[in-house]
RNA sequence: GCGCUCGUAGCUCAGCUGGAUAGAGCAUCGGUUUGCGGUACCGAAGGUCACAGGUUCGACUCCUGUCGGGCGCACCA
């Protein structure tokens, strides 16, 4: 809608045409400030300028039903024939409704969380994001891939077998055991250590010369515990990359870097302060063995070799300082590390009834994902992390998003969706002389609202390529809002015009559902009280 | 110390590539259709947009500096 009003208005004035959303709907549902920019080039008053371009419009009425000038502002009225005509073409094709076909290969790659243990909440957020992302960009039609690195080598594998080992040791043999500075805890390490003591027998615990056999077979079982989890936020990756079986890849790495890898003390380091590091960085050990960043080069150099137009990272905000050491090496391996994005997450604290969120002993004092999940649900959840720009601090409070009514906004929007399918279903109407009438002929409010609805396929858009997922969830509270507001004002059933304001309400509901789908979240068709539960 | 980032209403956050009187939810206070689900709607109150400069016809938005919070500055991942 907006791409088409935007491309009528260059070829008239043959130039960019800023098009902004008016404050309010009184002035349109467009407005240029385009006057300003010329008032310079022409030296002559704004007001002067908006007026003249105002008035070359009165011959053209297909699109625009008015075109004003205000305080030097053009607003801009679309007709209700361009609306009905988009809002028509919307309900005959409700699976196409908002898709484009972008022709780009995208590799998204998220979580990423190793292997040692299960998801917490600030994992959760990156889950989250990195899937709306992937939603969203499937919906336009990107050719895009989710990818899932799973880290099962170095320090952090074998700090698993020992933890198990330990674990194991104390709660399965009853030894006194003396546990390590670092070592991981948490309810998931019984059953690893009890299908472990069934597989391998009670020897594999003391031997730690075994403790790698362990390991390597308990990151399989921590891995599935973590696609369960994503899978219940109704997450699913397309690929998995493991750090272990790249390493072999590294000597061919390391040359074609070129100069981009120098030798210095035994060791093998990366030249990444020419490139905008702080300072150069160790690759390789003096021992030999690859430091984490060698994985992640020559990870990074597997997908520019895989070959797409765009690749995207997700790390956690922990990790910023990362980014530039990583695009170093993409470009002493020869590629173009504009392609390569790297987005963050920021942390997220938890409140329960305004008291910071207590983290459980038994999970290894983390806040486990799935506990949240349990809590308030895999919608709530993902709504709630959806609706916050990622790369800055969130804090919240569980309790908001248990709350059934209108101050909790995943409540809100699915109760607009359900009372439209209600009124639907109480309307002796059929679906299909709803789908037959014409939209045309109604009054202000319900155009602004069939607007509203239209609006959809640009907010998708807009969210995406900035990155900004919020402004969908954004956007469908306001549809929401906009929806209950013109219920309250407004009797369906029985008016003259109940057929065009069912259709009205069935264009709402597809932009509802379908703004919902793209969260990853099931629109319902009816609410259920709580106090029929 | 250096780098990144944030600082908007009592609280949690929006504010599009600078543009028309700074927005929403919560919390507070007041109100609502003889009611198609009041699980909703309307209104009031609440802000020197951290502070100081600069650029501009115009700055919450861009630039510089100051103050304050977070993160990073590993041969750990």
């Amino acid at each position: 809608m907006k791409q088409r009003v935007s491309t009528l208005l260059r070829e008239k004035f043959d130039r960019e045409v800023i098009l902004e959303k008016p404050k309010d709907r009184s002035f349109g549902h467009f407005a240029t400030p385009i006057a300003f920019s010329m008032a310079k080039e022409l030296r002559k008053s704004p007001m002067i300028i908006a007026e003249e371009l105002a008035s070359s419009f009165d011959e053209d009425t297909s699109v625009f039903s008015s075109v004003e000038s205000v305080k030097g502002y053009l607003n801009f009225r679309l007709s209700e024939n361009f609306l009905s005509e988009y809002a028509d073409w919307a309900l005959s094709n409700p699976d196409n409704f908002a898709k484009q076909e972008k022709n780009q290969k995208i590799l998204l790659e998220f979580v990423s969380a190793n292997p040692t243990g299960p998801l917490h909440i600030g994992h959760a957020r990156g889950a989250v994001y990195g899937d709306t992302l992937y939603r969203l960009a499937k919906h336009l039609g990107y050719d895009i891939t989710a990818e899932y690195y799973v880290n099962d080598a170095g320090n952090q594998i074998d700090l698993l077998g020992l933890s198990i080992a330990l674990y194991a040791r104390e709660n399965i043999l009853n030894e006194n055991v003396e546990y390590p500075e670092s070592y991981y805890r948490g309810e998931y390490l019984e059953a690893l250590a009890k299908s472990a003591l069934e597989k391998f027998g009670k020897e594999i615990f003391s031997d730690t010369s075994r403790y790698k056999e362990l390991a390597l077979w308990a990151k399989d079982g921590v891995m599935e515990i973590v696609v369960k989890s994503l899978g219940d936020l109704n997450i699913h990756f397309d690929t998995f990359v493991n750090e272990s079986s790249l390493y072999s890849h590294w000597d061919r790495v390391m040359n074609k870097m070129g100069d981009g890898c120098y030798e210095k003390e035994g060791k093998m380091w990366i030249a990444s302060q020419a490139k905008g590091d702080d300072n150069d960085r160790v690759v390789v050990r003096e021992d030999g063995r690859p430091t984490y960043l060698a994985g992640d080069v020559v990870y990074h150099n597997q997908k520019f070799e895989r070959g797409y137009d765009h690749y995207i990272n997700i790390w956690g905000a922990d990790h910023h300082g990362y980014i530039s050491r990583v695009n170093a090496a993409v470009e002493y391996l020869g590629y173009d590390s504009n392609k390569l994005e790297t987005l963050l997450s920021q942390m997220v604290s938890l409140l329960k009834d305004g008291e910071p969120y207590k983290m459980s002993k038994r999970a290894g004092n983390v806040i486990l994902m799935s506990d949240i999940v349990d809590e308030i649900g895999a919608d709530a959840l993902r709504f709630i992390f959806a609706s916050k720009k990622s790369d800055t601090a969130l804090e919240f409070d569980l309790a908001e998003f248990k709350k059934q009514d209108s101050s909790n906004p995943i409540f809100y929007i699915q109760y607009a969706h359900a009372r439209i399918n209600t009124i639907l279903k109480k309307s002796t109407i059929t679906k299909e002389e709803v789908l037959a009438s014409s939209l045309k002929g109604l009054d202000e409010n319900a155009d602004s609202l069939m607007f509203d609805a239209l609006l959809l396929p640009e907010v998708i858009e807009d969210a995406f390529n900035s990155r900004q997922v919020q402004k969908l969830t954004d956007y469908l509270k306001s549809l929401a809002a906009a929806l209950h507001k013109f219920y309250y004002d407004c009797r369906i059933i029985g008016s003259e015009d109940e057929v065009k304001l069912l259709k009205l309400f069935m264009l709402v509901a597809l932009s509802l559902k379908t703004g919902l789908s793209i969260l990853g979240i099931e629109a319902v068709e009816e609410m259920i009280r709580e106090e029929e539960l």
